[in-house]
DNA sequence: GTTACTCCCTACCAAGTGGTAGGCCATAGC
DNA sequence: GCTATGGCCTACCACTTGGTAGGGAGTAAC
């Protein structure tokens, strides 16, 4: 065996470079010889840790499932914890995807190139957190929770709005009104992305700060003055500290 | 000139075709082989009648956006005219690309693969409409609209949340608990999709059907059907008969 | 030393890519 | 009849694609 001097320093590189790649360029958009020279070895080279281009584009997959998997059930819990979780886990989620757009690309590429695979991986990893989330929905239904949703539908569309709103937010910012100067457009868009998933599922109602299930009270920070808080730690939630140290 | 005996047929022929393949293997996914092939033709022929792909491929978005902003304007007309429009509007924004999902796909891939392509014919062609709503909107804040609903974005991520929600419509019915038998999962799929748009916009609030504006109550029914408006110009403008009678 | 193993390389391949050159044939105008 | 033109064809091009064969350099165990 020996301990192999760096067992993981060059593939990681070929993963990260090929994540990039396939994110921006597309899968077929994108040779082994573009990755090659992006990592920075020639394309055999390359084979040689990845023995096909299929399987390069699934250990890609596979790791960036891995992160959005370690986080979302953490999330989960968070929201099944308490009061006024929603905001905390929608941003999270948000954040998550914002930090590096080529993810949000990534997984919408991916579901458009290869959807039977992605359904696969979906229908292992996250459709069992969706269950999880849509009973939790369906347990605030007619208190916090818009009566009529529908919660797995809604739990689908959600995490679509999100995505795909931060794969395209670049496009959309420019689009703006005020697109030019880089800041203001995006964080406009970051916020209504929040707020258009949480008042389509939250009743404004009267304040109820007791309900044990979602409130639907504004978080206390304004609405309007953004205010980041805090960067890679999310409240409550202890992790389970086995979880991921690694992109993040 | 000769009267050209078929000047379209062919060249309608490849469109379709192109369309389909571009729509659901990308446009590095699919051959200019495999799109004469589809058409049953050579491919100098097709040359011949597209001189190069990305000509094919412009042609190919052209035609579908063409579709798309001759709906629109007549759509931000019925929006305007009056109260309870907001249900149909949205709902034939969803019929449309629920009729042939591939247009919907075929935005998304586009929007990633070429967006600078893109945000120029969307800064032509959609962003002027996305003005119209957007006031829209605001007149209506305070009243039936959210008080805090941010215009523009709002209007962005609701265009991006119809498209890919039917982009992804078929993955996510798979997914869902009743996915298999096909029916019900869809129909569910697109009300939660013309809900999440809706009650992210409006307040649920007391009727108010005097109201000139945006009224939440549900339609009875009839989306604004036929009567087909203008084609190049958006706003208003009668149609100049020539219009196109192509896809739909 | 020898062996074994990992990592990366040069050289090469068949197949497929977008695109060109040029010819054949039908129709249309004269 | 003759010519012209548009639409489709066969044949071919240079280039890139994903992938293979096989060898050399480095390190580690013995």
């Amino acid at each position: 065996m020996a301990a192999t001097p760096h067992p993981l320093p060059m593939r990681e590189k070929i993963l990260v470079e090929a994540t990039r790649l396939f994110a921006r360029q597309g899968y077929d958009g994108t040779s082994l010889q573009a990755i090659a020279d992006a990592v920075g070895i020639k394309k055999p080279s390359l084979i040689h840790h990845f023995a096909s281009k299929d399987l390069l584009r699934q250990a890609v997959l596979d790791a960036q499932l891995t992160h959005w998997n370690e986080l979302l059930p953490r999330l989960v819990l968070a929201a099944a914890a308490g009061e006024d979780q929603f905001d905390a886990v929608t941003r999270e989620i948000v954040r998550f995807f914002s930090k590096d757009p080529d993810r949000a690309r990534l997984l919408v590429r991916e579901a458009l190139d290869h959807p039977e695979d992605m359904q696969e991986r979906f229908s292992r990893l996250v459709v069992p957190v969706v269950g999880s989330l849509a009973q939790l929905i369906r347990r605030g239904r007619g208190k916090a929770v818009h009566a009529d949703v529908d919660a797995e539908a809604y739990v689908f569309h959600a995490i679509n709005l999100f995505i795909s709103g931060v794969a395209f937010a670049d496009s959309f910012q420019r689009l703006m009104p005020d697109g030019k100067k880089r800041g203001p457009a995006a964080e406009r868009l970051t916020r209504e992305l929040l707020r258009i998933g949480k008042s389509s599922l939250i009743q404004p109602g009267p304040r109820r700060s007791a309900e044990p299930t979602w409130s639907s009270t504004a978080s206390p920070d304004s609405p309007a003055t953004g205010k980041r808080p805090a960067r890679g730690k999310h409240r409550v939630s202890r992790a389970p500290k086995s979880a991921a140290r690694e992109t993040e």
